[in-house]
DNA sequence: AATGAATGAGAGTTCATTCAT
DNA sequence: AATGAATGAACTCTCATTCAT
């Protein structure tokens, strides 16, 4: 993760409802966003998505539940900039991360990849599995769309700078490629013993993703 | 899937206030048990978890919110059977395609599972997507547990009876092949256009697995 | 208690809607009405008035809940019917007993009386325990104020016939005696260790009685 | 009833779910507390155990039903907290009145216990006669017990300082006279025309427990 | 006569949100 | 700007009762 990596480059709009009431500009403010963001995580973690009330949080924030009203005009909202706020950052770190290995032979483009997402949600294990319980408990379509099809356009890119590999079908094995990354490494963090089992998978995932790109180019 | 597949398969007892409240031995119950449970998937695609309430679990059944807690003693519990029988049957299917495939070669092996876990969820897509959906609102860890359980286990004694293959990690293999194939399959359902990718995911996955597999054998 | 007690001693009516609907004539009736009246004691002993349900009752007894309801209109019709029947035996026991007693020295009066009302209660000591709690459950005011009006008669019967004693004020002194009789014996079986504070308690109401009318007569 | 008399003398500490949410501090809390409790009586006294809901409390104490579960966990705890209350304050009433007259004649001091008792029931009789119709639908064993135990205490050190007095067997005598005034009130506050007829029953009770005690001292 | 599946009004309770202070 | 008491729509669930079989 990265100083550089900003939340502006969420290209998802909050769809009105959603969005937040004023921007954290002071450090007061920041502070008091970052404590009820930490709050959210905490309460999911404790007593996952039928604990989460807005009043629990505020109170685990250490504020008024006024005061979390008047950052965001309501539940959705908060979680929204929160679960946007960490697929950003994932999503960024990931895009970053492909830039940084255009050109280079298939086999570290590939481990790059995957490098870099799981790094990702490593950066914040807790935030990782807390939201990942609780995405379904939201309408947050268009978030997860949002960085589905950025990791889409980062790896269609980088497969596609890929030094002697050309594929024939480039965005089914995009699609195929990102959801089994992602949707492997969610099971994983669902799972128990995440941090255990963790290296392993990511060592397998790994060598799965150089022997299928291998295994897809022409 | 197949007829022979019973729910009794189940390992996973349900832990007391889970448990169903009467089974449905006459032909009238059976029909009622069926419509709550088409209901509960319709109402699910409908209007998400938000929307799962057990009046309109009952209203759209076209039954009475009292028959419906005859049979079950809250929402938790009549979600917690209508899960628990999709992936027991998922699981059952998985189990038997992987014991007609013992001891062929390690790629029908692969295809086998892959196509077999794919098909399980095909075969009644709308429960798939619906109950993905759903499954974060509750607390189903050990349903999915012992779900996860059975698939290491079926793949587990397929990788080891494959022809030809030895494994060194063998387990570190079987858990993330399966973490992939499923934790990608289920990307797929949460996703939009399920239906017209699938072919290219189904196939992509098929041919990752099997360069996946023959890349970890020794 | 006494064979010669019928239950048609009650004088008060029940109101309409309590009604039993069919006299117990025949001997399977007759079992069947014991077995639902023995359940619902049995329910009120074991979950108290909160567990009191018609279904309850119905299945411990060992009947349908259809069957119930050919023999009562509704539940408060049961609890009317029984704890009208557990009274009307408590209030002609002592009705007797007082007609036995008539003309006797004050001293014998007062133990008769005494002595009547608690045997009537240890009669059945576990169905005096039910319905005692049972009895706010439902607005029985006429079945207490019947038993109470049946007992104020039969008390004051009984002092106004006891050798060499008047009384200045004897409805004052009966309704007084008789609540302290019939509330103090209330208490104790509220109470734990009703069985073994009982003939303490016995004992001290008897004296307590002889000193009292004893002080109260001219 | 005394103003010193404080509700913190209650000893009987309540069992977790019944507890109440938060003590009413400041000046508004207090009396939407208050009016809670009042129309809980009134409830109580209009509509018997059987109309006593929390919706129908909330709207004639004239605040949302979310208030009144801002202050209590639900029904049972408001009720435990009312009786609680009213019991506390007679309990206090009679042992402040029972040191009040230690060592006097034996007629004083029962005369002294009686009385308290009485008017503690006299000085609210609304509460009184709504709370022991009500009491019997919830489980509040332990407050009745307390409030037992306090009364048998008090009257016990009472007796026990009797000018010219001493009791063979004191303890069975201070259960028994707890057990006849205590019950004997109530029966009067359950019965109707409670207000005319309590200067009679005082009376006679009061004549009753002179002539009880002087009969059962040695 | 007996059964028991079905009914649905109505109870208790929660929690996102507002707004007077 | 911050507070937190108050709100009430909406939800889960119970249980007395009915009626087709």
């Amino acid at each position: 993760m990265n100083a550089q990596v900003r939340y502006s480059h969420m290209t998802a709009l909050p769809p009105g409802r959603l969005k937040s009431r004023k921007q954290p500009s002071q450090a007061r403010s920041q502070a008091t966003v970052e404590a009820i963001f930490e709050a959210t995580i905490q309460v999911l973690l404790q007593g996952g998505a039928r604990a989460l009330t807005t009043n629990r949080i505020a109170e685990k924030a250490g504020v008024s539940i006024g005061t979390l009203y008047q950052y965001y005009p309501g539940k959705e909202a908060l979680l929204y900039a929160l679960v946007g706020r960490h697929l950003d950052k994932a999503s960024a770190a990931v895009e970053l991360a492909c830039r940084a290995h255009r050109s280079m032979p298939l086999a570290d483009c590939s481990d790059a990849f995957v490098n870099a997402y799981i790094d990702a949600k490593i950066g914040d294990p807790e935030a990782s599995r807390a939201l990942y319980h609780a995405s379904t408990a939201l309408d947050m379509k268009d978030l997860t769309d949002t960085t589905i099809k950025r990791l889409h356009g980062a790896a269609r890119d980088l497969l596609a700078s890929a030094q002697d590999s050309r594929f024939e079908n480039l965005d089914g094995v995009v699609f195929s490629w990102v959801a089994v990354v992602t949707g492997g490494t969610r099971q994983i963090f669902e799972e128990d013993e995440t941090i255990e089992r963790l290296p392993i998978f990511r060592e397998q995932l790994a060598r799965m993703s150089r022997a299928y790109l291998n295994a897809a180019k022409v």
